[in-house]
DNA sequence: CGGCTATTATGAACATGTTCATAATTGAAC
DNA sequence: GTTCAATTATGAACATGTTCATAATAGCCG
């Protein structure tokens, strides 16, 4: 007894208000992944989740947030996975496409979702969700900053950029990338990626100014020293 | 009488079909610059354009439809605009700033509405017009590949992967950054700019592999032949 | 002109996200 | 235990994008 009302933390309400946050999230994540988001309504995921529609609203300010509610952990989940994919010994393109990879799958599950997603994702700053969003996002930011500077402390690379800034770049080829990729549905993972690793092989060889004078084939990792 | 039935083009009916097309091209424009997009309603635009509601879903697949027929065509302007905004013998990184420059102009004339827009533009490929937009865009990306054509011809310099793709890069960081530039409105056009110049000035550089040993200051532009 | 068909126009009806006045519930004070 | 204020829950009512059965119109033939 004593023990129940101890794991019920303090006060029935506070219970009974997180009881109802599990059961709409849960609600939402499963109807907006069996019939996508347009086609899943409001009174659907309240009936679901049994509550009245109009509470639903206490716990999302609007269909938007709800969506987010239900993608922030796990997107969460995938950005602290790929922080712990990282290999300080492994070359850059490695790490990046590690980072890279974790996402592209998790994206690629559900891809209409991730669409949709990805589409709200652009200048979500208003809702309740947005805050924890925009911290996930900026941790991948820096993730990929950390990553480049692993890169210049084993002396692969020497950005003219601070590191933080060439992680923003690279995040910037990543977006753009990963909806190219989710945009046509034919193409498969690899394929993806292989036409991300391109994009980043060429931000981090460059235009190869008449300095540079890149290989013509071969060689598609591993930079090597000027002879 | 026989002029004005030569003028009327072929039949009553093109003419005022074209005619009501453009009223309600008219009053969309009108609305969403004055209200937002949000807060204009179709109704509000079907009685300033003067016809009935439902007329104006033979016109425009939806709403959002609606606000690619009146951006469609000022898009197009200013990609072809830029086309023209390119010098043969001027810089790369010139002649990418000055395609950048006219698009952020032209967004950052009406932010709130060019948010919604850039936000609308990702995985826009349903609607009716689609196709005219998407045409608009891969000539953009064409346009910023042929300048980077132009560099490789003057031996400015000499990119591992084709022009094409190269501009793809390349259109990949601005769009990312167009948007993070919209994202916080206080920043003037000048700023965003200056962090895409850093940008693209990181991509065609590169992440200066053990070889390259980038400059540490100085020397934004002109890029010099090797001594 | 007078009918006839295909095209175009229309707004009432519908579907659904969102608001809000009202009701139920909780926890504490006495 | 009763009372009461604060919190939480609810669905009817509302606003608005979209559909669709119906009407108006244009062009054409005899």
């Amino acid at each position: 007894m004593s023990d129940a009302m101890l794991a019920a933390a303090d006060g029935l309400r506070t219970r009974n208000k997180l009881e109802k946050l599990r059961r709409i999230k849960a609600a939402a994540q499963d109807l907006f992944v069996a019939r996508g988001f347009d086609d899943t309504t409001m009174r659907e995921i309240a009936l679901r989740a049994g509550v009245g529609l109009g509470t639903i609203f206490l716990y999302a300010k609007d269909k938007r947030d709800l969506l987010f509610l239900t993608i922030n952990e796990p997107l969460q989940a995938v950005t602290q996975r790929a922080e712990g994919a990282v290999d300080p010994r492994a070359p850059l393109i490695d790490n990046l496409l590690a980072i890279a990879r974790l996402h592209y799958r998790f994206f690629g599950r559900q891809p209409a979702l991730a669409r949709f997603a990805l589409r709200e994702m652009t200048f979500y700053e208003s809702g309740e969700q947005a805050p924890p969003f925009q911290k996930t996002r900026e941790r991948l930011i820096r993730l990929f900053g950390r990553t480049i500077e692993l890169a210049v402390a084993n002396g692969e690379i020497a950005p003219s950029e601070p590191p933080l800034f060439a992680g923003w770049t690279v995040f910037c080829i990543f977006q753009v990338e990963l909806r190219r990729w989710l945009a046509d549905d034919a193409r498969g993972l690899r394929a993806g990626l292989s036409e991300l690793v391109r994009a980043l092989g060429l931000l981090t060889r460059g235009f190869g100014g008449a300095a540079g004078r890149a290989p013509r084939r071969r060689q598609q990792r591993r930079s090597k020293k000027n002879p």
